[in-house]
DNA sequence: ATAAAAATTTAGTTATGGCTAAAAATATGT
DNA sequence: ACATATTTTTAGCCATAACTAAATTTTTAT
C-alpha cells in the first residue's frame, strides 16, 4: 500500500538526489533532517522502502530510487505542482502560502482531480515557483539555471524559478514583485559577500541580501 | 489531536443522530455498520471519543454528541459540503463523483481553502446534494422534505435534496435528469410498492422503484 | 420467566510510523 | 595509524486504529 508517510519520503529522495547540494549521496541523515524525523525513522522507513524495491539501500552510505520508486515520487511531485498552481491561479493564493496547502492535498487527490485541474490550467510544464510539472507518463526534464547570486556585477537575466523552502522569504519576494518572468539586472555587488544591488523590471532599485539571491534561479542573456 | 479517524466517526455519528431512521438512539453496531468497521473497531473508538469528551457514552445503549463533538462534526461536514459543491460547480464533476473525493480532501484542506472555495461558491447555503451546509459558527438548519415515494397520485413537487449514498443510484437520477429544482408530479403510483409513474419538468414520463423515490426529497406544492 | 438470539464489550493481536538510548560503523584530526 | 567524533543502525517502546475470538449484556420469543 502507497501510504502518504511513503510518498513523502519517496518525494524528499527524489529532490535530494537531484539538487546540487549533497552531491548525488542521499544519506539517512539528510533524508530525516528533511523530513524532520529522527534518523532511526529514517533508517526504519528507507528499509522499508528496499523490502518494496522501492529503492537501493547500501547501509551507511545511502540510497538511490529504483524505477518504480522515482515513478512514485514524480507522481506526487506532479500532484504537488498541478495543486500549487491552481492554488495559486484559480484561487489567488500567495507564493507563501500553497506549498504547505499542497503538501497535504497531493496525497488526498485522486486521478480525476490531477486530469481536472491540468486541464484547467491549460496543461502547464512549469508549477507556480518555475519548477518542471512531470508528465502524466514521469517525464520531467531539468533546466539548469544559474543563481542569481552568481551573476556578475551589469548583467541582466530574466527570473525563471525561486526556491519554496522558506515561505517567509517568498512573501519578501512578492513584496519586491520579484516574480517568474521578472527582468532583472545586477547594478553593483558589494565585496566579502555582501548584498548586490539590483535594477527590477528596469525601473526599482533594490538590494538583496545573498541568501535571498541564493534562492532565485534566473536564465542569463 | 484531531485524526482523520476521529472527525470520520463525528461526522458519521453527527448524520445518524439526524436522520429519521434510527428513532435518535445510536448505537454501536449502526455506526460500525456506516463506517465499515467491526463492531469492536467502533467500541474503541467510542470509548476514546467519550474519554476526550467529544460525546456522551452510555455502555450497551449508544452515544450522544456533547457540544464539542458536535462543532468538530459540524466543520467536517461543512468542510465536505463545500468541496462537494466546488468539484461540481468549479470542475465539472458529476453527482455520483463528488462524495468519495470529497470525504479525503475534506480532512486535507485549511481554514484558508475553505474560506477561499466559500468565497469562490459565493457562500452557498445548500450543497450540491441539496443538503444544508453548515455555517462557519456551526449553525444549521434541517428543512424537512417529504420523500418522492410518498406523494399521492397527482400531487407535483420540487425536488430539493437527493441521497448521496448510493453513487449508482446518483447516476441513475443524472441520467434522468433528476435535479434539484427540477419539478416533478406523480401520475400513477402501482400497487403493492410498485414503481411510480413520473412525469419530470411537464415533458417527459418515467417509471420510477420505490427505492429510488425514496432517495429523493421534494417540496410538494 | 427463561432460554435462545442478537448486540456489545473485553482481551489480545496486528501494521504503521513515530520516538529514545545504546551499539556499531564510518569519518576525521593529529 | 589510531583515538575521537560523527553518523547510522539496532533494540525496544509508544500511539493510532484496525482486526478476531471470547465473554458479557440486552433483547426477543416462547
Amino acid at each position: 500500500m502507497l501510504t502518504q508517510a511513503i510518498e513523502d519520503y519517496l518525494k524528499t529522495i527524489y529532490k535530494l538526489q537531484h539538487s546540487d547540494e549533497h552531491g548525488g549521496r542521499v544519506t539517512t541523515s539528510v533524508i530525516a533532517s528533511r523530513m524532520e524525523v529522527a534518523a532511526a525513522s529514517a533508517t526504519n522507513m528507507i528499509k522499508k522502502l528496499a523490502e518494496m524495491n522501492l529503492l537501493i539501500y547500501t547501509p551507511y552510505h545511502g540510497v538511490e530510487l529504483t524505477a518504480s520508486g522515482e515513478k512514485i515520487a514524480l507522481e506526487t511531485i506532479r500532484h504537488h505542482r498541478l495543486i500549487e498552481l491552481y492554488l495559486s491561479q484559480a484561487l489567488g493564493y500567495s507564493w507563501d502560502q500553497i506549498d504547505a496547502e499542497a503538501d497535504r492535498l497531493e496525497h488526498a487527490i485522486s486521478e480525476e482531480f490531477e486530469d481536472r485541474i491540468d486541464e484547467a490550467l491549460g496543461y502547464p510544464t512549469v508549477g507556480a515557483h518555475g519548477e518542471p510539472i512531470p508528465t502524466k507518463q514521469g517525464q520531467i526534464d531539468h533546466p539548469k539555471y544559474r543563481r542569481l547570486s552568481e551573476l556578475q556585477d551589469g548583467q541582466s537575466a530574466v527570473i525563471r524559478r525561486v526556491s519554496d523552502r522558506n515561505p517567509q522569504m517568498l512573501r519578501y519576494m512578492e513584496n519586491l514583485q520579484l516574480r517568474l518572468g521578472t527582468r532583472v539586472e545586477v547594478t553593483a555587488k558589494a565585496p566579502f559577500n555582501g548584498p548586490l544591488q539590483l535594477k527590477i523590471d528596469a525601473s526599482r532599485e533594490v538590494s538583496l541580501g545573498l541568501e535571498v539571491a541564493g534562492s532565485i534561479f534566473v536564465e542569463a542573456d
